[in-house]
DNA sequence: GGTGTTGTTGCTCATCTGAGCACAATCCGG
DNA sequence: CCGGATTGTGCTCAGATGAGCAACAACACC
């Protein structure tokens, strides 16, 4: 297109977008057909002078969503836009608030459905609405936070969960990680433990999160591993825990010893469930999420815009 | 509106301007009828939730520009729109850029263009296109900087606007500000000098920026003034210079003394003119900018998005 | 319960707009 | 200079959309 058909294009766009003039008064204006005024207006379009964005706290990101259905296996992906947040709790906030709007449209309504725990996952509980699920069974899935002060979180998050939906909750009680094998082999043979278990390993769906492997994990402040096993970790490829497992960026059990040790449905089973919803948000998640999604450990991902570009890209990139 | 409207709204919104589906299709979606969609996307607009942006560098904001016209006193408004710039500078750049535009677009094409010189008007120079007005005579109307190595640049700007317009550029042979008053009468006195003068007061047109006070003016640069002094003169009120005079908020001269030692057009004279072009831009000159447009030392205003927003708020805040 | 008021809904109709097509202008190799 | 290819232009026509209106529901007040 020529150089001053480009600057007719953004004058005629400046009449069409905010000054709510239509293609012939434009075409008066600026002594063009008003046919020609569509064509510039259309140009600009294309070539992206044109931005609209939806700034809204629920608001969704359709195309990218599609794209990322369309990039990797996933069945479905909720992407929600970062225009006009200010902090990353905000953006989390968005995330949660959209996952839970998913579990609610959720068709039909699983009968079961299994859970991990987190911070996100607790957002995700309080957004939900009241009712979302009648007669829904709740089940946590892995070993559960008890170590200190933030006793009860995990547990509230399940209960929540169940009661938002005049459903109940089933708890799993047992640590995350065992510090002797022995010790946690003994508790799953347990009748209690191990029926809670048979029950997360035959959930109808699964909702979980995940962590960035680093120094803030939920598992370090809830005393189960400490800074420097989690930088050992690192050094040998991890990059994130799911279901209080840590895998590397090909979605494989980076410490074979220390996931025996790990309560909890195994990442093999999340891998062949046929519905896993994962909830992934913040600047610090990419390369987890990337691992997720890549090794189809989930078949939904609840994200936010720039976690889903970071996807995008790299599959570009090969 | 309901509360489920608003999120209806938003899930109308994406589907009608990020995946290009008509309100028909919408509707089929939603469950809605298409005239309940259309009615959906209104109120989304009306509410803000769609921001519509047009990112070019000559894009410009007309809303705002008539809401400049309206409530200032101003016959003409250029905002040049400040999506997506990165620096000051290429701010500036649009700013000058813009001002080149409406120049080039003046009708009648004025015979006699009174300017006076900067950085701002040396870019409206650079950016002005080959024969932009035939014959055009350009006519410095405040003494220029010649003291150190910027030598020139005061002459550059109005030669190349004239030769631009194929035009000839009369140059004010002087200082900008003379250190004892009986020099200046005596330099005015001269004939050449005074024709000069007398052809800047009879321009049909003034073209001008105007500096805000402090360390950084030109004026300081060029030498004419020390830091102290104008620190002196904000402590005294004033706010910035406009062809050389330091005025305050009111659009009133600061300093009579040094007033009378600045050779050049008075600031009265550009009051009564009929057409006067300022070209003001940058965030640091919101102050000046307020001071020139309240007092009606322009008639035409050039400026940015954020400078524009500025002089609009205040007016809402009486 | 009657009644005026306010807000919503579905609709008609006029207008606006984009796709597709025929024709004109321009470019380019012979 | 000419014929063909490519690009740009104006138009028809059908589909998309917004304004305005009548019917209707919800609600407060008498």
């Amino acid at each position: 297109m020529s150089d001053t058909d480009e600057l007719l294009s953004i004058r005629a766009a400046e009449l069409y977008y905010e000054e709510n003039q239509t293609q012939d008064e434009i075409g008066v204006i600026l002594r063009l057909t008003r046919w020609k005024v569509g064509r510039l207006l259309a140009s600009a379009k294309a070539n992206g002078f044109i931005r609209i964005e939806i700034v809204h706290p629920r608001a969704r990101r359709l195309p990218i969503e599609r794209r990322l259905r369309e990039s990797t296996g996933l069945t479905d992906a909720i992407v929600v836009s970062s225009a006009g947040v200010s902090s990353e709790a905000e953006l989390q906030s968005r995330t949660a608030q959209a996952a839970a709007d998913f579990l609610a449209g959720l068709r039909p309504i699983p009968r079961t459905l299994g859970i991990s725990w987190g911070r996100t996952l607790h957002d995700v509980s309080v957004h939900l609405k009241q009712g979302w699920a009648p007669g829904v069974n709740v089940v946590q899935i892995n070993g559960g936070v008890s170590l200190n002060q933030r006793t009860g979180t995990a547990a509230s998050t399940a209960v929540t969960i169940a009661h938002k939906g005049d459903g109940a909750a089933t708890l799993l009680p047992s640590p995350a990680i065992f510090e002797r094998l022995e010790t946690k082999q003994a508790m799953e043979a347990d009748r209690t433990v191990a029926g809670v278990l048979a029950l997360g390993r035959n959930a109808q769906a699964y909702l979980f999160s995940a962590g960035q492997a680093d120094a803030n994990s939920a598992l370090v402040d809830s005393g189960y591993l400490t800074v420097e096993q989690i930088d050992d970790l690192v050094s040998r490829g991890a990059v994130g825990d799911v279901v209080g497992r840590y895998i590397d960026a090909n979605g494989r059990i980076v410490d074979a010893e220390l996931n025996e040790r790990t309560v909890g449905i195994q990442i093999d089973q999340l891998r062949r469930a046929p519905l896993t919803i994962a909830v992934i948000s913040g600047n610090n998640k990419h390369a987890i999420a990337r691992a997720v999604v890549r090794n189809g450990l989930c078949t939904v991902l609840v994200t936010d815009e720039d976690t889903a570009n970071a996807l995008l890209q790299e599959k570009d990139t090969p």
